[in-house]
DNA sequence: TCTATTTGACCTAT
DNA sequence: ATAGGTCAAATAGA
């Protein structure tokens, strides 16, 4: 029964931490001052450490001390943890959950848009999606995408309502390798200008199933750049879902810096490349979420 | 021509 | 009456 506990709280503490990489992630993006910055991400490392400590801790078992006086408030509390873990059964269609986000577009899932609406007290407009597959297989997610007035323009809140019934169609691990073969024309790449600044989220999602290649080709970006920046510069990033790899930079021009990985999660990767003078920020991510994607 | 998005109209709950 | 959610015709783009 005690192994129980220690796996419910591990499992806990592997979302804890998953979460505040996330965050971590999110603060990189959020415009405010520096100062404020570092110190956000001074603490969120500091909840990483403790995090991470707590986890050594538990995997080594050595650093548990259960009072066995408790043993029945034990039980009970492991009945309650174990009804965290896997809850019950319930109507699809009454699933509901909400997230803040910097990328609500890359959940893994593929959404038809049905619907926007402006919300009373709301500077901007919501939009309404359902599963692409909410006609062919009768799937009934559909989510909301609320983009936030906080003054962080890449903050959004996403209401998802319904779990998917569907299968996507490159459900099995045979069809995810061949996607990941012929990229870039097999995923799908979501590019949404934020202040006239580009800005690119790689929205398919990899089954993580395998270690596997991530390449994004900004030439398509390039098309998007202001005027003013009409320089035809090409990168070319990639990476795997086991930690960058390699990073190369083709230019027509003088040579630049290769994009660095600004930051490395646990699993997955985040990094953020240059692409001409203005520093246009073109951000390729691959966030936590798809770790969790459940096929 | 097909598919996805946009947007005004309509429906429903409060 | 109002706000939020959805429908469906018009439109855009590949």
């Amino acid at each position: 029964m005690e192994n129980k506990i220690i796996d419910s709280v591990i499992q806990e503490m592997e979302q804890a931490f998953d979460r505040t990489a996330k965050l971590q992630s999110l603060v990189e993006l959020v415009n405010c001052s520096d100062t404020e910055k570092e110190s956000a991400v001074v603490v969120l490392e500091e909840i990483l450490q403790s995090c991470n400590a707590t986890r050594s801790m538990l995997n080594s078992g050595g650093a548990i001390a259960v009072p066995r006086r408790n043993s029945a408030a034990i039980e009970l509390a492991s009945q309650d943890l174990a009804a965290l873990q896997v809850p019950m059964r319930r109507d699809p269609r009454s699933y509901e959950r909400e997230e803040i986000t910097a990328t609500p577009y890359n959940d893994g899932y593929q959404w038809r848009k049905y619907g926007e609406k402006s919300i009373k007290g709301c500077t901007f407009k919501r939009s309404y999606y359902r599963c692409t597959y909410s006609h062919d297989q009768r799937c009934n997610a559909k989510k909301q995408v609320q983009q936030q007035d906080c003054g962080a323009p890449f903050l959004f809140l996403v209401v998802y309502k319904g779990e998917h019934t569907c299968t996507p169609s490159w459900s099995t691990a045979e069809d995810a390798q061949l996607m990941l073969q012929d990229f870039p024309t097999a995923r799908r790449v979501q590019l949404q200008d934020y202040d006239e600044q580009p800005f690119a989220h790689i929205t398919a999602v990899t089954p993580p199933v395998e270690p596997c290649l991530l390449r994004f080709d900004s030439t398509e970006h390039s098309k998007r750049l202001p005027s003013h920046t009409n320089r035809t510069r090409r990168s070319v990033v990639e990476g795997t879902t086991m930690g960058f790899s390699s990073s190369k930079v083709e230019s027509e021009a003088d040579s630049m810096e290769p994009p660095q990985p600004s930051l490395s999660a646990i699993c997955g990767f985040y990094f953020d490349t240059v692409l001409d003078e203005v520093s246009s920020p073109c951000s390729v991510g691959l966030d936590m979420d798809f770790l969790e994607f459940r096929f």
